[in-house]
DNA sequence: AGTGAAATAGTCCGAGT
DNA sequence: ACTCGGACTATTTCACT
């Protein structure tokens, strides 16, 4: 990956819907050439789509939580992610290093609906819970600067 | 929240990139009254903006963590956001209910990236940390269902 | 809030370097 | 891999319902 490729991936990723053309005033290059380059990130999955940024507040869904999940049975077969993608609520399930097996964000309405939420998971999952409750968010979805070549990478701000 | 409007959120959500026409087409408005909907979602704060889903291995940071963190001070002003708002790697910061105060989402290159990052944390923000690797992310930045205007909300996918 | 139409702007592809 | 140019499609605004 090329600094070029790399800009425009951050310019994307700060707004999804950004034209080709001001990619190109961006970037300094043709509005085909930039075309072309965006299309070869999707295909290589580089950039792997394009998503709105929702406020869940105003959606009915005001309340997020962690979920931390270890298997009842622990020589259980570990497809609890697939046990799992049925529930809307789930938004991202990571494989954790740790006691617990996963971590999974979700978002609901209310208590009660994390509440049946929680029982829903350890049945379809034969799984124990822990929950952390989100509070607020001071801030999500921002974008790390990509690294370099060397693997340091920055983690100062520009 | 009316029904057109959060069938319009949910489509933005999975495809940020979508055209006002095929928005249209799915809702069975005009090109017009759709662009006018989108407009105000935007200016309400119910869409936040867009982004392009980048994937982390392909530009260098393949490492994600999830990083927890309490003040050493339990008394210190809680500003702990904004002193690591600085810090590129770190994704988000939610504040939580529980033992510790806030858990970041951080993306590295490297466990010696890691390692850094988890320094430049405990001195900026005087906080001490605990953190768990993520090994696989199954899935990431599903859309949840809007719930409707019961509190309810369908934990079921459609 | 919605529609339709017209002007502007962006996307996308082919040919050439 | 980039540029240019042209055909096509989408965005945006406005007058009207």
């Amino acid at each position: 990956m090329e600094e070029i490729d790399r800009r425009i991936v951050t310019l994307l990723a700060r707004d999804g819907r950004m034209s080709f053309t001001d990619l190109a005033r961006e970037t300094g290059l043709s509005v085909s050439a930039v075309h072309q380059r965006v299309r070869r990130l999707e295909k290589r999955g580089v950039l792997r789509g394009y998503a709105a940024l929702v406020d869940y507040d105003s959606i009915g869904l005001p309340l997020t939580a962690f979920v931390s999940i270890k298997p009842i049975d622990p020589a259980a077969a570990d497809d609890a992610p697939d046990r799992l993608a049925h529930l809307s609520a789930v938004e991202a399930c990571h494989s954790v290093a740790g006691d617990e097996s996963y971590i999974l964000k979700v978002r609901v309405a209310s208590p009660i609906a994390l509440e049946e939420l929680l029982n829903q998971i350890r049945t379809a999952a034969n799984v124990s819970t822990r929950t952390t409750v989100v509070l607020s968010t001071p801030y999500e979805h921002r974008t790390p600067e990509p690294a370099g070549e060397d693997g340091g990478g920055p983690e100062e701000r520009a």
